[in-house]
DNA sequence: ACCCAGGCGGGCG
DNA sequence: CGCCCGCATGGG
């Protein structure tokens, strides 16, 4: 049974919980606009707006898509949300002991999503030394000022900026809209990324290759570059460990003692392969809520 | 008031 | 190399 089918309004997804998948601070989560009582999901994508109707259950769900260009929303949706992806056959290889299984049932078809690069790029640099509402806040604020009105079935919105676009924002700019320090790195990246590097000549290069260029960029060091390599490009040899996930692994496999970045790194490779993308999200989520929340593990 | 947040670059030993 | 420090800013 193919995870996905496509129909001629849309979209049928399995084991895909769209909830979980927005809720879960990926790049997409911060403009998606996702009613779920109205069964409603609009979107921007480069410069069209997918504006949809999701319903259904995790077991089997179905996106049906409203306006022109159907085809290529389809693909939009297939690619943006993995759809493609085999979840049982992930779940069986990263559920290694009892925190990730709860992590599974508690997550069950949380997707990781593609998105795009330059965006992604933007994103995570403004995740720095932040937390996950003022990251939000900020993005949409330089979406709001520098993103070009589109509008597409009646429906109108504002597109992310292309780096391009963001040549025309100051330093103070992105300070207005509450990047602080991070400031001087976007502007030097929409800079970079407009004259010095193509971030879409990437797609088809390997992690490494990929994770090194991105290391060009002022600004983006390994933990970033390892988040647009995992959310930009899709490669799920990408381990991101931010705060959360050095305090999660530590705590569940080593009793709580200080490790290095590097040695948690190949701790995650050998446990969870080619999978670490996926196994990564779920620990981040699981760690993260769980600690909200005040539970001991 | 104090602490923390999806880290990074720079400086020092 | 590895380690340590400062960093803007808003919310708990």
């Amino acid at each position: 049974m193919s995870p996905y089918k496509l129909t001629p309004s849309g979209v049928e997804t399995r084991l895909f919980d769209l909830r979980h998948t927005l809720e879960s601070a990926q790049p997409l989560t911060f403009f998606a606009d996702y009613h779920e009582r109205k069964e409603t999901l609009s979107y921007v994508a480069g410069k069209r707006i997918i504006d949809t109707r999701f319903s259904g259950t995790v077991a089997r769900g179905r996106f049906t898509i409203k306006g022109g260009g159907i085809a290529a929303k389809k693909r939009d949706i297939v690619r943006r949300f993995r759809l493609a992806d085999d979840m049982e056959k992930i779940y069986s290889r990263i559920q290694t002991d009892k925190f990730m299984a709860d992590a599974v049932r508690n997550y069950r078809g949380m997707r990781l999503t593609i998105n795009d690069p330059w965006e992604t790029t933007l994103c995570y640099i403004v995740s720095q030394y932040n937390n996950v509402k003022k990251i939000r806040g900020t993005v949409l604020k330089i979406i709001n000022r520098f993103g070009t009105e589109i509008s597409e079935g009646g429906r109108s919105a504002r597109s992310f900026p292309t780096s391009e676009e963001l040549l025309a924002a100051t330093e103070k700019d992105f300070r207005e809209c509450g990047a602080g320090f991070r400031a001087k790195y976007l502007k030097s990246a929409a800079d970079f990324c407009t004259n010095n590097m193509n971030l879409y000549k990437l797609q088809d290069r390997g992690y490494d290759e990929i994770k090194e260029s991105l290391m060009e960029i002022d600004g983006v060091g390994d933990k970033v570059a390892d988040c647009i390599a995992l959310l930009g490009y899709g490669k799920l040899e990408a381990f991101p460990i931010d705060v959360w996930v050095k305090r999660t692994l530590e705590r569940v496999y080593f009793k709580g003692r200080d490790k290095k970045i590097k040695y948690l790194h190949k701790f995650a490779e050998h446990r969870w392969g080619n999978d670490m993308g996926y196994a990564q999200q779920y620990l981040f989520w699981q760690g993260r809520q769980m600690e909200k929340k005040d539970v001991r593990l």
